[in-house]
DNA sequence: CCATCCAAGGAAACCGGTTGACCAACGACT
DNA sequence: AGTCGTTGGTCAACCGGTTTCCTTGGATGG
């Protein structure tokens, strides 16, 4: 019953387009250094479609060619801001005739691994490598092989290779709505120290916070984790001596102002009534957490796309550089701000 | 300053052991149909080792060997469910010398190109299909191509190659625990009518409550999401004319579980001291909401690993057959569930 | 009318492994 | 002394593409 048991080969297209196996992979390939009559040109594809011709991988690799494929290393899959990322990413590799695959290395437990498996088997043309950090294993093992790469999210110092997003606005955006609301006493719980991103939105939060003439800005850092952010909001919400409570707490992920709200609530405090909340990237859940989260929706598809735009330029042959996605931060109102000390919703 | 500049070959490994291609390769292979010196066969391996020699994949699936490595294709990496399988797989796929790559197919959009980037370009030498819906689009093209492939968490009916866990058993134990809290009239939101696991699950529990002697046991239906869960939810809190109101709710999934925790605030209900709420699936956040979420865990991790000890053994030419993973469902004891009509925890 | 050139495509080497067939050397056996 | 069986390997073909260099036939130019 089996239509195509065995895959076609690039012989059968030439055997039965009449023509030889050059002239297929060239036709195929769309070089132009080579001269074909259009009919011939199109009898290639039309035959090479019937028989659903893929060309194997491994013979493409093999022949010198690229092998198609990308590797986008993750830190942790459970983090759905990668998950977002990866699709960005996978999506713009397939309309540049690219694969490509998804590997998590735990924050370099295994990167060692995963790139021998990866790159030193042949299977990928280059890595996207998404939130190294500093000191991570791969970093020294790409600068003794020399793969083409690029550094997404979390930039990696002097690679001049990063592709990063707009962190900076996203605490202006942020800080911005919660003063408009009326709060003076704004919190951030940021991410570990020694983290790009999270140094940027810091940064960017204490800045503005300066320029908006806020009374206190105090900052608490902690793992992008419910944890990190429980741990993070308690902290913030027990002021040093003489110092004015917050109000408003402006979280680094989304799992933090999760931990946050429970924080909260175990103080015995209300969102949004007395203190309010927005948190760092959109998912469907900040919609279903009660209070529904506001939140600082990033570009994340963007910088998937983006990611592997430069990473495919690099591996033809262009010389790699910073990248910053150029869409702002995006405010999505939900139920976890309202003005200080009110009663109500915003 | 590159210390391996150029990837080692077989034939590198070759001339620096004083030895045959053939030989490094069937050593390294471990292949008993050659006879070496022991001392041959370490020196082979020395200077492989040495060189830092990985078999370049595409030369090996060429030369009429494996690639070595499998796929597993899930339908929502958003849903952490997947992660943790995974993982699970990527462990196990290490193990046996197979690499395990992750594929979205966003419930078969996007199953035929997957499969085409993957088993027609000969990357992978067989499929893990995580969930496939009846009608998957896979199922058809894999009845035309023979490749190894296993179905995991949901099972194909008559496919001879489900691997699953003991979904009935994490009903009864759900029940169980809410039975012994003393609650009486339990509700089900089931996942979407047509998918083994969501209807053996719903099935357990009709029966279990039968055998518990419960007065009610109401089911809705919707998907894993948040969504579904909070419009399921709320029809088991309207209660048909004539009918008890529901005390405990036990959900499919993790989503459905906050989706149902917002519905039940919405309503003006307090968990759990009106409506108790078991989930199914743990994961970190579980222990973040509010109130922290009692869940029954499953054998995630090790629905993964079995998945690939079945698929490698399909692989390795042994027939396929239909595996239901050992390990028993674990009750994760948080705050959502207390005795019914209490107003203190349990 | 012959030399030249260009369009159109073909032949063959090569990529890096795997594999079955083959072979040399040596000791044992007859 | 000749043969046989082992041990310990080697040889070379092959997998399915890509790429470089050729070839060929017809049109064109002188």
């Amino acid at each position: 019953m089996a239509e195509q048991p065995v895959r076609a080969r690039l012989v059968d297209v030439a055997r039965e387009a009449g023509v030889s196996k050059a002239t297929v992979s060239k036709v195929l390939n769309g070089r132009q250094d080579l001269s074909v009559r259009p009919e011939t040109r199109q009898r290639v594809h039309e035959v090479a479609a019937a028989l659903g011709y893929r060309p194997h991988s491994g013979a493409r690799a093999l022949a010198g060619a690229s092998t198609h494929a990308l590797a986008l290393l993750v830190p942790a899959l459970n983090n759905p801001t990668y998950v977002t990322i990866s699709r960005g990413a996978y999506q713009r590799a397939r309309e540049l005739g690219y694969l490509s695959l998804l590997a998590e290395d735990f924050d370099g437990q295994e990167a060692d691994d995963t790139f021998n498996d990866l790159v030193k088997e042949g299977r990928v043309d280059g890595l996207l490598i998404a939130s190294a950090r500093p000191h991570h294993p791969l970093l020294e093992t790409l600068s003794r092989n020399p793969v083409p790469h690029v550094f997404l999210n979390r930039a990696v110092k002097d690679s001049g290779r990063n592709v990063t997003m707009d962190v900076a606005r996203s605490s202006v955006t942020a800080l911005d709505h919660l003063h408009a609301l009326g709060h003076r006493v704004i919190g951030h719980i940021a991410g570990p120290s020694g983290i790009t991103p999270s140094e940027d939105r810091r940064d960017a939060f204490l800045r503005h916070s300066a320029s908006l003439g806020l009374a206190a800005a105090p900052v608490a850092s902690g793992d992008f984790t419910e944890e990190g952010g429980a741990t993070a909001a308690l902290e913030l919400l027990t002021p040093a001596e003489g110092k004015a409570q917050v109000t408003a707490l402006y979280t680094s992920s989304l799992a933090q102002a999760i931990g946050a709200m429970r924080a909260i609530h175990e103080r015995g405090l209300r969102i949004p009534e007395d203190i309010s909340l927005v948190g760092n990237d959109d998912l469907p859940v900040a919609a279903y957490l009660t209070p529904p989260l506001t939140t600082v929706a990033m570009p994340l598809h963007e910088l998937g796309t983006a990611a592997v735009d430069a990473l495919v330029a690099e591996i033809q042959g262009k010389p790699p550089g910073d990248v910053m996605v150029p869409t702002e931060p995006r405010l999505v109102l939900r139920g976890s701000t309202a003005r200080p000390g009110s009663g109500g919703a915003s």
